[in-house]
Order: C-alpha cells, then structure tokens, then sequence
DNA sequence: TTATTTGTTCAATCGCGATTGAACGTTCTG
DNA sequence: CAGAACGTTCAATCGCGATTGAACAAATAA
C-alpha cells in the first residue's frame, strides 16, 4: 500500500484488514472490502492489487471470496477488457448472508456434533467405560450445553430482524 | 491425549479445542475446558498437562487465561498442596462475561476508531486530499456503517438477556 | 497464425502466534 | 539446612494458513 490513496482511505483499509484478520479471515480480504467500500468508482484487479501492494495472486482469491458473499459485486466498465468490481454497501444485508454462510451450517454441525456426543455418553456406560456417577455428571453437562445451543439458535433469526 | 479417558470424553475435548481455535484462542485453553467442563472431581495441573499430552507450560498458562475468564475456579483438595481446577458449568455468565471482557471493549475501540475516521475525512478534504465527489461518498458510506455499528451495540446487551 | 492481456491455480514460502523446554522463584518437607 | 514439589516465565521452535511467484488457460489483438 505504497500508493496515492487519501490518508482517511488508506486507514479505512488497514482497520478493516484487521478486523478480518481478528474475525480468522484473510486480512487481504478485509482490506480489499475496506479499499473498494470508499471507492466512488469500480476497479480492476490489478489497481486492488497495486494500491494495496497485494499479488495479482491474493487479490484474485480475495475478490472472488468476496464476490461469493455477495460483498463484492463484478461491473462492466465500457472500453475495458477487465473485470471490475465495487463493493456493496448494504452491511445488513452482507451480515445477513454471512450468518446463512457462515455461522449457521456451523451451529447445525455443531447441533449434529452434540447428538452425537449424546449417544457415545450412552455407549461409554453401556460398555462400562464410565461410571454411574460420571455418566451422570457428564449427562447433565452436556444436556445443558445443548440447552443453551438451541437458545442461541433460536436467538440469531431474531437478531437479524433487528438490526 | 494418549490417556484412559472414555471416549465421549476425549471426543468433548476434540471438539471444544477446534471450537476455540476457530475463535482464534488457543486450541490448548478449549481442550483444557472441555476437559474440565466433563470432568466430575477437580485436576491438578500434572493431570490436566498429562490428560492432554500438553506441556506444563500450557496448561499453566491456559488455566491462568481461563480462571480470569471465570470459565475455572481453584479448588483446594485437602492432603494435596498441588491446585486443583475446575471447571465453571453456567455457560451464561461464561458467555457475559466473555462479552464484557472481550466483545464489548472491541466494540467501544471500534467506535472510536470511526470517529477518527470521520475526523480524518473532514482533514483529507480541507486538504483537498479528497475530491468534493470522494468526500461525499466517503461519508455516505461511512456514516451508514457508523449507523450499524451502534445497532449491534445495542443489540449485543438484549441478547444477553434473551439467553 | 503469433503475441499480448487477463485471470486462475498451485507448490513453495513466509509470518504469526501457539506450544514447548529449560531456568527460575517459592513453598513445602524431612 | 538441603532437597523436592509446584507453578510461572521466557526465549526458541513449531504448525498452520495466508501470501506469493510462476506456470497455466482463455480470450483478445495484431
């Protein structure tokens, strides 16, 4: 990011880079959201990759996940060959699909995940692996787990309704 | 973790280490939990270390990190001048209190760092860094995600009560 | 056709933070 | 007192995934 961009941009994209990278994302990802949320005007692959000193290579990558989360969207800029691309704005809806990407097939493994651990503690008593009292103890641990999973589950539709 | 735990247990501390890594903590301090969270007498240090194939080391650290998480408590055992841990069950307050400490002084820094931001566009454009255009649409954008950023402020306190 | 531009893919590298081993201080024990 | 048990700290290492450079395919231009 050696480039001509205003200093309020050029921090934009190093903050959003980070968030990213906190959240276990690529930063590049986040910076090239960051670069193209304040750019009145669509770019190309190459200017992401030269105004953020990234490889042609992670900017590729980059917008294409961003493109698959609806973040980015390609434009056809008349009189050039190149893909361009703009980010959209709409943050509510960016959460939105990043919870039926992300966070939701998650929480349904994870759902899917405790069952199963359910049913192994079954297993473990029968083949005597645990003992009574430990079956016990792990049974109610993991019956209030799984408690508290359902809440959050039903809890995140409601969420996104408010925001 | 080559040890005699049955095997819904030694599956619990699998899964809760992934969970933690994907969170970007350490994969070391969810396995810790998890080992605890199934665990119906407190461990000593040696064992958790032992149970886990992990170092002294780690397990020293990841249940320092996890008892100022109030996600263990130290227990005394008589006849045994070793600490001994135990893990907190109320997922609830683990989750508040992971909130209070963790999300929510991200998210005051976050709303700081916008108001630089917004101070930093209104610099660039009387330094005629920005165009008239740039700074108008910078300020669209940026105004509209300080909008969301103090919705999920808001949000975050209701869902805690909702859980 | 050949040369050039554009974007993708993939093995190799690099950076960052988790993990470790060793050295340390402290507290208990004999 | 000396020696052992226990926990912490810290520099060094290791693992993992982001990033890259180069090779590649596809489309366009000359």
């Amino acid at each position: 990011m050696a480039e001509n961009l205003p200093s309020c941009r050029r921090e934009f994209v190093e903050t959003s880079g980070r968030l990213c990278q906190r959240l276990g994302l690529p930063r590049s990802t986040g910076q090239i959201y960051g670069l193209l949320y304040l750019s009145p005007l669509p770019l190309s692959l190459d200017a992401i990759a030269m105004l953020l000193s990234l490889s042609k290579a992670s900017a590729s990558t980059g917008t294409r996940q961003l493109v698959a989360w609806q973040a980015l969207k390609q434009v056809w800029v008349p009189g050039d060959r190149r893909d361009h691309f703009e980010a959209i704005g709409d943050l509510r809806e960016l959460l939105r699909t990043g919870y039926e990407k992300f966070f939701r097939p998650k929480l349904e493994r994870s759902v899917a995940k405790m069952d199963q651990l359910l049913a192994n503690l079954e297993a473990d008593r029968r083949s005597g692996a645990l003992s009574k009292e430990e079956h016990a103890f792990c049974k109610l641990r993991l019956t209030h787990m799984a408690a508290m999973q359902s809440r959050v589950q039903k809890l995140l539709p409601l969420a996104e309704k408010f925001l």
